[in-house]
DNA sequence: CTCAGGCCTTCCGCTCAACGGAAACGCCGG
DNA sequence: CCGGCGTTTCCGTTGAGCGGAAGGCCTGAG
């Protein structure tokens, strides 16, 4: 295309000046989006006006810029994250209850983990904007739970990938870390003190679907004093437990399944079943299913 | 670029397929967008195959496609839309807990409300799938509230643009409209009885900021009987109350500020703050200041 | 077994949308 | 009035994107 092109593809260049904002730095001008993504600055003015005529980069009056809220709007028809969300939500409310500290719910993409949703509290140990968003697996108890579950291979390329060590009680190096999988598999739970910062620690357990797989991962981010994680161990266990069982509940395939559950479990399954089916299963009941079929045979 | 292109941008094209995913159709073939988007097979294919590279699709075993998790990660670096989302998840959840009905947290986007926070419970009065995401302005009670709070320009262009009309009682027409929205105003809520579906009711109310300017609605989605939204509508009324003492706690510039509160109100505001000054403002009294002040000098 | 019909994937020559250096613009503070 | 900084516009160049067409793969009918 152009010149000095490295022959990348436009919607990557999109992506990489949204991914220019983070936690940190929200609000970001023209010419700091450019820096930031490395690009000339008018092929950034270009890129940002088109992103912003199309609503996910959001304009202030002083001119900088903020992702826009469009982009809920593609998150919240997410299938599998959305469903997974509202089943978990109760529990994770009930251990936020208890811990009153930042609680999560994870998912594996990548080589990281995704926090999907958040319970803060405006007194909690660590400071929001460090926590939440995406988060490389090792560095993070969520993350570690969801590795020590996943395929060896993802093991593998998160190793030969490397990630980064942000403090001095970061895990380093891929003997260490498959050893702390192997204790993290053993003891159904992990706990980060002081990865990501020195003095917080993340506890996390894994939450299992109907499959026996691991879907998800809730945890929490408490200060890293010298108390014993057991006590929010055992809440996040119960928590996990309830959600799997949510989860059991909505893929049954009588029909009694709940919308969104049924929606989230699906997705996450890697079903088979087209949304027809899905409509068909989740709606039995209502009379819908008859309609459904007739416009959409199959 | 091509023959018979429009002269669209990519950009454009790639929300073309995001786009063609939605509450009722979750998953889609490769066939099925590239119809859904009128849009050639093959570039539908090119397209789509990107977009998995990306992350912003994910490919299910049986090849059909469903919107990717990774939508997530740039949501949840909106700053408005989690800000407010977290100081009003509280208040929701009072009134979820009361109504046990659909209870959603609404903004402006365009000419559409987009829900950025739902609670559901699986026995709804409405199915899930139906609620939620973007809705054109006048067929939703939240849309409506925000609508009436809104410039008056912004009015005329809805109505210019037209609606669509989900059943007999949608409101229809420049007239009717205005009217819904005067009365709107003078109620201070908003009950749209039927406009989407024969059988729910919608009730909403606005949210004000800490500058009197309307930022969001809240609303209940619940049976249309001719229960009287009284009850609902003094519950809502009380939790808006309650999210906007929430804001201006949150928007006290004594450096008192929860973080994600003040991130969510200075990118609400329209502040003309940059990131510095907003964090220098929230982490005042935690010391980080300096450190930021110190980095970035402004 | 063959054949027809969906659906998906790959190929490839033709363009124009995207590229980005450079220059003009607008807004400060001095 | 001027220099500095961030933004916006201009414009000749060019390869990323385009999409028709052909080739695979599977399934279900004959």
């Amino acid at each position: 295309m152009a010149r000095g092109s490295a022959g990348e593809s436009v919607l990557h260049k999109h992506l990489r000046v949204l991914q220019a904002f983070d936690a940190l730095r929200p609000f970001l001008t023209l010419t700091e989006i450019a820096d930031a993504s490395s690009m000339p600055l008018s092929t950034t003015h270009r890129l940002v006006a088109e992103l912003e005529r199309e609503g996910l980069l959001e304009r202030m009056p002083d001119r900088s810029y903020r992702l826009g809220v469009r982009l809920w709007e593609f998150a919240s028809r997410t299938p599998g994250a959305l469903g997974l969300r509202e089943l978990a939500r109760p529990w994770l409310a009930a251990v936020h209850a208890r811990v009153r500290q930042h609680t999560q719910l994870g998912v594996l993409n990548g080589h990281d983990v995704l926090f999907i949703e958040r319970l803060s509290t405006r007194d909690a140990v660590l400071n929001a904007t460090l926590i939440g968003g995406r988060t490389p697996l090792p560095v993070s108890s969520s993350g570690l739970v969801l590795l020590a579950h996943a395929a060896p291979e993802l093991v593998d390329e998160v190793i030969a990938a490397d990630w980064p060590a942000y403090t001095a009680t970061t895990i380093r190096g891929g003997d260490t870390l498959r050893a702390k999988l192997r204790h993290i598999r053993a003891d159904g739970f992990a706990v980060a003190d002081g990865y990501i910062h020195e003095e917080s620690r993340g506890i996390a357990v894994p939450v299992m679907g109907p499959h026996g797989i691991v879907y998800a991962a809730i945890g929490v981010v408490v200060a890293n004093d010298g108390a014993s994680p057991q006590p929010a161990i055992e809440l996040l266990t119960m928590a996990a437990a309830g959600i799997t069982r949510a989860l059991e509940e909505a893929y049954l395939p009588d029909g009694t399944a709940a919308p969104d559950a049924a929606r989230g479990i699906r997705a996450l399954v890697g079903s088979s079943q087209r949304s027809l089916d899905y409509f068909a299963s989740l709606e039995g009941k209502s009379g819908l299913v008859h309609e459904w079929s007739a416009v959409n045979g199959r």
